[in-house]
RNA sequence: GUGGCCGUAGUUCAGCGGUAGAGCGCCAGAUUGUGAUUCUGGUUGUCGCGGGUUCGAAUCCCGUCGGUCACCCCA
C-alpha cells in the first residue's frame, strides 16, 4: 500500500467479484427465508438525523456513530442500525398497515470503530421485524425463522445454539431480593457482561446493588422454569422440531436498553460462543420514536461474522461452493475460426443471449485455440466454432468432449440441449 | 481511544547490513481450426511512505500510513 490518500477508507470494503458472490450468497438466502415466512421487503434512509440515535441510546452512542453537519447544517449520521429507522416508518403508518407489520430489510450500516475480527466501519445486516403484535406467537415465529435462516446456509443442529430469555424474569428477581426496581437497567447492564467479565468484578458490582453473584448464578440455574412466557415460547418451537437448537439462558440480556421481553442470540458453539444474531422484544421503541403504541420484536444478524463462520464451518463452506460452482459462468462460447465469418458469429451471440443463454465471445481475433481455451476460463459448457463452412458449425461439449456439427440456425436450440443435458465427463483412459 | 504482530513481483512468501529471490499465476512457443496435463523460454518490483545511522539499508533506529488481531465498546 503506498501512502497516497486515494484508497478506500479504512474499515471501509470493496467487494471484488469472489467477495461480492458470498455476500449475494447471503443476500439470496436471507431473502428466500424472508420469502417464506411471509416477511415483505422495505428499506429506511441511510443518512438520519443524529437525534435519532441519540434519543434512543444517550449521547455515548454518538461517539460510534459517522456523524457530521450537512451542507445546511443539520446534524446528520450514518445509520450503525435500522430499527430507529424501522420503528419511526412503521409508527407513522400503523394505522392504515394490516397486522402484524412483518417486514424485512437488508441495508448497509456504519458504526465509527477500530476493525477487528467480524467488524469493521461498514456492514450489511438483515434485520427482520414483526410489529403489531403483543403475543409469543410472533416472538417465537422470529426465533424460528433465524434457525431458518442458519440452516439454509447448511449449518447444523450442534454448530450452532439459540440462547433464549426473557428480560422480564428479571424484576421479579430483584424484588425478592430486596434490590429497587430503579436499579433495573445497570443490573441488565451487569449481567450482560458477567460472561465477558473477571467473576470478582461482576460479584463486586452485584454486591453494591445488594445482591450476589451467588444468588444470580443460582436463579440462572433454575432456567426460568416457573416463568410461563418462556414456558410457551419453548412449547411452541417444540411443536416446529426446533427443541434442539434451544438453550435457555437467563444470563442473555442483550446489550440494548430498549428490549422489553424475551431476547435472544445466536452462537457459534465452535469459535468459543461467538454471537452471530440477536434480538428480542422492544414493545415501547415505536412509541418513543414515533409516538405509536405498537408492540414489537426482531432480530438482526451481520453479513462479516456469518461470513467469517461459513468460512470456517466445512460442510457450510462446501454448500457455497456448490452454488458458486454455477455463479457467474457463461454457458456457451462462440469461437470465431475464421474472421469472414465475425458477423455471421455475432448474429449466432445475439441470438444465443436473446434465447436467455449466457454467451461471451473474443473481441479480438484470436487463434483458435486461444479461444477455446478463454471458453473453458469462462466455464464455458458449450464452444460453438464457426468458420468457413458456415452456415454448418461444429458444437462441443466441453465436458463430454463430443462435437457435432449443427446448422447456425438451430444453434439457440442445441445449445440449450445440451445445457440440460447429463454432464457427462469422459472415461480417462 | 490502548496494545501486539505484519507491510518485498499480480499473489503466497523467503531474504534480515554487501548485485532483488522462489513457488504459483501471467505471456509466448512446442500445437497456423480446438480446452487438461507436460515441456521449453519469457515477463513482473518506488522492498508501503518519510527521515536517521552507515562506506553501503529491503535488512538497524525513529516517525508515519495501511493491514491484522486483541482490549474498550458492542446497537
Amino acid at each position: 500500500m503506498s501512502s497516497n490518500s486515494l484508497q478506500a477508507l479504512p474499515g471501509f470494503r470493496e467487494f471484488y467479484p469472489d467477495t461480492c458472490a458470498l455476500r449475494n450468497y447471503l443476500f439470496m438466502h436471507w431473502r428466500d427465508v424472508a420469502r417464506t415466512y411471509g416477511f415483505l421487503e422495505y428499506e429506511g434512509p441511510v443518512l438520519e438525523p443524529t437525534e435519532l440515535y441519540r434519543r434512543k441510546s444517550g449521547d455515548e452512542i454518538v461517539k460510534q456513530l459517522f456523524h457530521f453537519s450537512d451542507a445546511g447544517g443539520r446534524e446528520v449520521a450514518l445509520r450503525p442500525e435500522t430499527t430507529p429507522s424501522l420503528a419511526r416508518m412503521a409508527a407513522a403508518k400503523h394505522k392504515e398497515l394490516r397486522k402484524p407489520i412483518k417486514w424485512f430489510q437488508i441495508g448497509s450500516c456504519f458504526r465509527y470503530e477500530r476493525q477487528q475480527k467480524g467488524r469493521g466501519r461498514e456492514f450489511y445486516q438483515y434485520n427482520c421485524d414483526i410489529l403489531g403484535e403483543p403475543s409469543g406467537a410472533a416472538d417465537a415465529d422470529l426465533i424460528a425463522m433465524s434457525i431458518d435462516v442458519m440452516r439454509s446456509l447448511g449449518f447444523r443442529q450442534g454448530d450452532f445454539v439459540v440462547r433464549l430469555s426473557d428480560r422480564n424474569v428479571w424484576p421479579d428477581f430483584l424484588e425478592k431480593a430486596g434490590v429497587a426496581a430503579e436499579h433495573l437497567s445497570v443490573f441488565l447492564q451487569i449481567i450482560d457482561k458477567m460472561e465477558r467479565e473477571k467473576p470478582e468484578v461482576s460479584a463486586g458490582r452485584l454486591a453494591e446493588l445488594g445482591t450476589s453473584r451467588e444468588a444470580v448464578d443460582a436463579f440462572i440455574a433454575g432456567r426460568g422454569a416457573d416463568w410461563p412466557p418462556l414456558q410457551a415460547l419453548l412449547e411452541n418451537l417444540a411443536a416446529r422440531g426446533l427443541s434442539g437448537f434451544i438453550k435457555v439462558d437467563l444470563g442473555i440480556v442483550r446489550g440494548l436498553a430498549y428490549y422489553t421481553g424475551p431476547v435472544f442470540e445466536i452462537f457459534d458453539i465452535s469459535q468459543g460462543m461467538r454471537a452471530v444474531a440477536g434480538g428480542g422484544r422492544y414493545d415501547q421503541l415505536c412509541q418513543l420514536i414515533g409516538g405509536s403504541d405498537l408492540p414489537a420484536c426482531g432480530f438482526a444478524m451481520g453479513d462479516m461474522v456469518i461470513g467469517d463462520f461459513v468460512k470456517e464451518t466445512p460442510h457450510a463452506w462446501r454448500q457455497y461452493q456448490e452454488w458458486l460452482a454455477s455463479y457467474g459462468k457463461i454457458e456457451a462460447f462462440v469461437i470465431i475460426a475464421d474472421e469472414a465469418r465475425r458477423p455471421d458469429a455475432l448474429a449466432m451471440v445475439q441470438g444465443l443471449r436473446n434465447a436467455g443463454i449466457a454467451t461471451d465471445y473474443s473481441y479480438l481475433p484470436a487463434k483458435v485455440g486461444k479461444q477455446a481455451q478463454l471458453a473453458e476460463q469462462l466455464g464455458a459448457r458449450a464452444a460453438l466454432t464457426i468458420g468457413s463452412e458456415f452456415p454448418e458449425v461444429r458444437l462441443k461439449d466441453l465436458i463430454a468432449r463430443k462435437e457435432e456439427v449443427i446448422d447456425a440456425t438451430a444453434a439457440p436450440e442445441a445449445v440449450s440441449a445440451l445445457l440440460t443435458s447429463p454432464a457427462i465427463p469422459p472415461l480417462l483412459a
